[in-house]
DNA sequence: AATGAGCGA
Protein backbone atom coordinates (compact mmCIF):
# COMPACT_ATOMS: atom_id res chain seq x y z
CA UNK A 1 0.00 0.00 0.00
CA UNK A 2 1.51 3.12 -1.57
CA UNK A 3 1.60 6.36 1.69
CA UNK A 4 1.35 9.66 0.92
CA UNK A 5 4.51 11.56 1.87
CA UNK A 6 6.91 9.82 -0.48
CA UNK A 7 6.66 10.34 -4.30
CA UNK A 8 3.71 12.62 -5.11
CA UNK A 9 2.27 13.76 -2.10
CA UNK A 10 -0.60 16.08 -1.57
CA UNK A 11 0.45 19.45 -0.93
CA UNK A 12 -0.05 20.58 2.45
CA UNK A 13 -0.90 24.32 2.09
CA UNK A 14 -2.18 26.13 4.75
CA UNK A 15 -5.30 27.52 5.84
CA UNK A 16 -6.86 29.45 3.43
CA UNK A 17 -10.36 31.15 3.93
CA UNK A 18 -12.57 30.10 1.03
CA UNK A 19 -14.18 33.29 1.37
CA UNK A 20 -12.15 34.68 -1.28
CA UNK A 21 -13.66 32.15 -3.21
CA UNK A 22 -17.64 32.52 -2.70
CA UNK A 23 -17.89 36.40 -4.07
CA UNK A 24 -15.71 35.50 -7.06
CA UNK A 25 -17.95 36.31 -9.83
CA UNK A 26 -19.33 33.97 -12.17
CA UNK A 27 -16.98 33.32 -15.22
CA UNK A 28 -16.98 31.26 -18.16
CA UNK A 29 -15.57 27.33 -17.48
CA UNK A 30 -12.15 27.92 -18.30
CA UNK A 31 -9.11 25.30 -18.81
CA UNK A 32 -5.91 26.08 -16.43
CA UNK A 33 -2.77 25.48 -17.85
CA UNK A 34 0.36 25.43 -15.93
CA UNK A 35 3.24 27.44 -16.30
CA UNK A 36 5.31 25.00 -17.91
CA UNK A 37 3.57 24.55 -20.85
CA UNK A 38 2.28 27.54 -21.97
CA UNK A 39 -0.15 28.31 -25.11
CA UNK A 40 2.40 30.53 -27.07
CA UNK A 41 4.98 27.16 -27.12
CA UNK A 42 1.88 24.73 -28.19
CA UNK A 43 0.93 27.40 -31.27
CA UNK A 44 4.25 26.75 -32.73
CA UNK A 45 4.59 23.16 -33.00
CA UNK A 46 2.94 21.37 -35.80
CA UNK A 47 1.71 18.24 -33.40
CA UNK A 48 0.11 18.72 -29.77
CA UNK A 49 2.62 18.21 -27.90
CA UNK A 50 0.49 16.24 -24.92
CA UNK A 51 -0.39 13.45 -27.48
CA UNK A 52 3.01 11.43 -26.65
CA UNK A 53 0.99 8.14 -26.33
CA UNK A 54 -2.03 6.31 -28.13
CA UNK A 55 -5.20 8.53 -28.07
CA UNK A 56 -7.01 5.92 -26.22
CA UNK A 57 -4.86 5.86 -23.57
CA UNK A 58 -6.71 7.82 -20.47
CA UNK A 59 -4.68 9.95 -18.45
CA UNK A 60 -7.23 11.93 -16.60
CA UNK A 61 -8.47 11.56 -13.23
CA UNK A 62 -12.34 12.48 -12.15
CA UNK A 63 -12.83 13.81 -9.15
CA UNK A 64 -16.08 14.72 -7.01
CA UNK A 65 -17.81 15.79 -3.57
CA UNK A 66 -16.00 18.94 -4.73
CA UNK A 67 -17.56 21.98 -2.58
CA UNK A 68 -18.94 25.24 -4.58
CA UNK A 69 -16.05 27.27 -3.92
CA UNK A 70 -13.39 24.33 -5.09
CA UNK A 71 -12.47 26.11 -8.68
CA UNK A 72 -9.64 24.86 -11.79
CA UNK A 73 -7.25 27.36 -9.38
CA UNK A 74 -8.27 25.00 -5.89
CA UNK A 75 -7.49 21.75 -7.97
CA UNK A 76 -4.15 23.07 -9.82
CA UNK A 77 -2.80 24.13 -6.43
CA UNK A 78 -3.86 20.54 -5.63
CA UNK A 79 -2.41 18.40 -8.14
CA UNK A 80 0.17 21.02 -9.73
CA UNK A 81 3.26 20.02 -7.53
CA UNK A 82 2.97 16.68 -9.79
CA UNK A 83 4.44 18.71 -12.64
CA UNK A 84 2.49 16.56 -14.89
CA UNK A 85 -0.64 18.19 -15.09
CA UNK A 86 -1.96 19.49 -18.95
CA UNK A 87 -4.94 20.76 -17.91
CA UNK A 88 -7.60 20.86 -14.91
CA UNK A 89 -11.31 21.84 -15.57
CA UNK A 90 -14.29 21.63 -12.87
CA UNK A 91 -17.92 21.04 -14.53
CA UNK A 92 -20.29 23.91 -14.50
CA UNK A 93 -24.19 24.58 -14.76
CA UNK A 94 -24.21 26.46 -18.08
CA UNK A 95 -26.81 28.77 -16.50
CA UNK A 96 -25.14 30.16 -13.36
CA UNK A 97 -21.88 28.99 -13.55
CA UNK A 98 -21.92 27.20 -10.67
CA UNK A 99 -19.86 24.16 -9.89
CA UNK A 100 -21.65 20.90 -10.24
CA UNK A 101 -19.24 19.10 -7.81
CA UNK A 102 -17.43 17.51 -9.98
CA UNK A 103 -14.26 18.00 -12.46
CA UNK A 104 -11.30 16.55 -14.43
CA UNK A 105 -7.38 16.66 -14.19
CA UNK A 106 -5.12 15.35 -17.05
CA UNK A 107 -1.54 14.68 -16.45
CA UNK A 108 1.04 13.99 -18.59
CA UNK A 109 0.83 10.10 -18.41
CA UNK A 110 -1.58 7.73 -17.33
CA UNK A 111 1.69 6.35 -15.44
CA UNK A 112 1.81 10.11 -13.14
CA UNK A 113 -2.21 9.54 -12.96
CA UNK A 114 -2.09 6.51 -11.47
CA UNK A 115 0.56 7.18 -9.16
CA UNK A 116 -1.73 10.31 -8.53
CA UNK A 117 -5.19 8.25 -7.96
CA UNK A 118 -3.12 5.82 -5.47
CA UNK A 119 -1.51 8.60 -3.18
CA UNK A 120 -4.54 11.21 -3.38
CA UNK A 121 -7.67 8.89 -2.84
CA UNK A 122 -8.54 8.92 0.81
CA UNK A 123 -5.72 11.59 1.73
CA UNK A 124 -7.27 14.58 3.14
CA UNK A 125 -8.05 17.95 0.72
CA UNK A 126 -6.17 21.31 1.45
CA UNK A 127 -8.70 23.68 3.47
CA UNK A 128 -11.46 20.66 2.41
CA UNK A 129 -11.76 18.70 5.60
CA UNK A 130 -12.92 16.26 3.15
CA UNK A 131 -10.66 13.05 1.52
CA UNK A 132 -10.73 13.29 -1.91
CA UNK A 133 -12.81 11.07 -4.18
CA UNK A 134 -10.67 10.36 -7.28
CA UNK A 135 -11.26 7.60 -10.36
CA UNK A 136 -10.66 7.62 -13.40
CA UNK A 137 -12.29 9.54 -16.27
CA UNK A 138 -14.37 7.11 -18.30
CA UNK A 139 -15.62 9.17 -21.04
CA UNK A 140 -18.71 7.62 -21.75
CA UNK A 141 -21.60 8.16 -19.97
CA UNK A 142 -22.25 3.99 -19.72
CA UNK A 143 -20.92 2.15 -16.90
CA UNK A 144 -20.56 5.44 -14.94
CA UNK A 145 -20.70 4.15 -10.88
CA UNK A 146 -20.08 0.52 -11.52
CA UNK A 147 -16.13 0.09 -10.78
CA UNK A 148 -16.53 -3.49 -11.34
CA UNK A 149 -18.91 -4.83 -13.96
CA UNK A 150 -19.25 -8.71 -12.34
CA UNK A 151 -22.74 -8.36 -11.47
CA UNK A 152 -25.15 -6.71 -9.59
CA UNK A 153 -24.39 -4.83 -6.42
CA UNK A 154 -26.01 -5.44 -3.32
CA UNK A 155 -26.25 -2.53 -1.02
CA UNK A 156 -26.67 -1.74 2.41
CA UNK A 157 -27.40 1.26 4.61
CA UNK A 158 -24.91 2.38 7.52
CA UNK A 159 -25.71 4.91 9.61
CA UNK A 160 -24.31 6.70 12.87
CA UNK A 161 -21.10 7.14 11.29
CA UNK A 162 -18.95 9.39 13.11
CA UNK A 163 -17.04 12.05 11.77
CA UNK A 164 -14.35 10.95 10.37
CA UNK A 165 -15.18 7.65 9.24
CA UNK A 166 -13.90 7.35 5.48
CA UNK A 167 -14.64 5.57 2.60
CA UNK A 168 -11.85 3.13 3.29
CA UNK A 169 -12.31 2.44 6.98
CA UNK A 170 -15.85 2.31 6.18
CA UNK A 171 -15.01 -0.49 3.18
CA UNK A 172 -12.10 -2.00 5.30
CA UNK A 173 -14.38 -2.37 8.80
CA UNK A 174 -16.86 -4.67 6.21
CA UNK A 175 -13.87 -6.16 4.70
CA UNK A 176 -12.60 -7.49 7.21
CA UNK A 177 -15.87 -9.79 7.15
CA UNK A 178 -17.48 -10.15 4.87
CA UNK A 179 -15.03 -10.74 1.20
CA UNK A 180 -17.37 -9.98 -1.66
CA UNK A 181 -17.50 -6.11 -0.04
CA UNK A 182 -16.85 -4.14 -3.35
CA UNK A 183 -16.61 -0.82 -2.01
CA UNK A 184 -18.22 1.90 0.52
CA UNK A 185 -19.52 5.47 0.30
CA UNK A 186 -19.45 7.60 2.99
CA UNK A 187 -22.36 10.71 1.51
CA UNK A 188 -20.33 14.61 1.78
CA UNK A 189 -22.22 17.19 2.64
CA UNK A 190 -21.52 19.56 -0.63
CA UNK A 191 -21.77 22.53 1.10
CA UNK A 192 -19.02 22.19 4.08
CA UNK A 193 -17.37 18.98 2.56
CA UNK A 194 -17.98 17.19 5.83
CA UNK A 195 -19.57 13.65 6.30
CA UNK A 196 -23.49 13.62 6.77
CA UNK A 197 -22.93 10.82 8.93
CA UNK A 198 -24.59 8.34 6.58
CA UNK A 199 -22.98 6.07 4.03
CA UNK A 200 -23.26 2.88 1.62
CA UNK A 201 -21.62 -0.67 1.67
CA UNK A 202 -21.99 -2.60 -1.32
CA UNK A 203 -21.41 -6.37 -1.81
CA UNK A 204 -21.44 -8.58 -4.52
CA UNK A 205 -22.64 -11.57 -2.60
CA UNK A 206 -25.94 -11.27 -1.75
CA UNK A 207 -25.84 -13.77 1.25
CA UNK A 208 -23.15 -11.16 2.52
CA UNK A 209 -25.12 -8.59 2.38
CA UNK A 210 -28.08 -10.02 4.50
CA UNK A 211 -25.28 -11.42 6.87
CA UNK A 212 -24.37 -8.34 7.40
CA UNK A 213 -27.22 -6.33 7.97
CA UNK A 214 -27.68 -7.92 11.45
CA UNK A 215 -24.14 -9.30 12.03
CA UNK A 216 -22.78 -5.49 11.51
CA UNK A 217 -25.96 -4.03 13.61
CA UNK A 218 -23.65 -1.95 16.43
CA UNK A 219 -20.51 -2.68 15.49
CA UNK A 220 -17.91 0.19 15.96
CA UNK A 221 -16.64 2.09 13.38
CA UNK A 222 -13.98 4.51 15.07
CA UNK A 223 -15.71 5.72 17.69
CA UNK A 224 -19.51 5.19 17.37
CA UNK A 225 -21.79 1.42 16.87
CA UNK A 226 -23.12 1.47 13.27
CA UNK A 227 -26.54 1.03 12.22
CA UNK A 228 -27.17 -1.05 9.87
CA UNK A 229 -30.74 -0.27 7.09
CA UNK A 230 -31.64 -2.02 3.93
CA UNK A 231 -30.64 0.50 1.32
CA UNK A 232 -33.02 2.01 -1.14
CA UNK A 233 -31.16 1.01 -4.26
CA UNK A 234 -30.00 3.88 -6.82
CA UNK A 235 -29.97 1.77 -9.86
CA UNK A 236 -33.34 -0.14 -10.28
CA UNK A 237 -31.18 -2.47 -12.38
CA UNK A 238 -29.07 -3.92 -10.12
CA UNK A 239 -32.36 -3.97 -7.48
CA UNK A 240 -32.81 -6.74 -5.30
CA UNK A 241 -36.16 -5.30 -4.16
CA UNK A 242 -39.02 -8.10 -3.19
CA UNK A 243 -41.02 -8.24 -6.39
CA UNK A 244 -43.73 -8.36 -4.62
CA UNK A 245 -43.80 -5.34 -2.50
CA UNK A 246 -44.62 -2.96 -5.71
CA UNK A 247 -47.72 -4.95 -6.97
CA UNK A 248 -49.36 -5.11 -3.06
CA UNK A 249 -48.71 -1.37 -2.69
CA UNK A 250 -50.36 -0.99 -6.32
CA UNK A 251 -53.53 -3.43 -5.57
CA UNK A 252 -53.69 -1.97 -1.89
CA UNK A 253 -54.45 1.29 -3.15
CA UNK A 254 -56.51 0.27 -5.71
CA UNK A 255 -58.79 -1.42 -2.91
CA UNK A 256 -58.75 2.16 -1.18
CA UNK A 257 -59.48 4.04 -3.74
CA UNK A 258 -62.40 1.80 -5.07
CA UNK A 259 -63.60 1.73 -1.29
CA UNK A 260 -63.97 5.74 -1.45
CA UNK A 261 -65.51 5.33 -4.90
CA UNK A 262 -68.19 3.18 -3.77
CA UNK A 263 -68.54 5.55 -0.91
CA UNK A 264 -69.35 8.69 -3.18
CA UNK A 265 -70.90 6.76 -5.32
CA UNK A 266 -73.25 5.86 -2.82
CA UNK A 267 -73.79 9.27 -1.52
CA UNK A 268 -74.15 11.18 -5.69
CA UNK A 269 -76.75 8.18 -6.25
CA UNK A 270 -78.64 8.71 -2.91
C1' DA B 1 -29.51 13.73 11.72
C1' DA B 2 -30.59 9.78 8.24
C1' DT B 3 -30.93 6.77 1.71
C1' DG B 4 -25.50 8.62 -2.77
C1' DA B 5 -25.72 16.33 -6.98
C1' DG B 6 -20.89 10.64 -10.25
C1' DC B 7 -18.05 11.47 -16.18
C1' DG B 8 -16.78 16.97 -19.84
C1' DA B 9 -16.49 21.64 -25.53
Amino acid sequence: MMQPGHGIAPPNIGQQPPQQYQHAPPQQPYVMMPPQAPQALWAQSAQPPQQPASADEVRTLWIGDLQYWMDENYLYTCFGNTGEVTSVKVIRNKQTSQSEGYGFIEFNTRATAEKVLQTYQGTIMPNGGQSYRLNWATFSAGERSSRQDDGPDHTIFVGDLAADVTDYLLQETFRARYNSVKGAKVVIDRLTGRSKGYGFVRFADEGEQMRAMTEMQGVLCSTRPMRIGPATNKNPAAATQPKGCQEALSSRSLELISAEMITILVHVLA
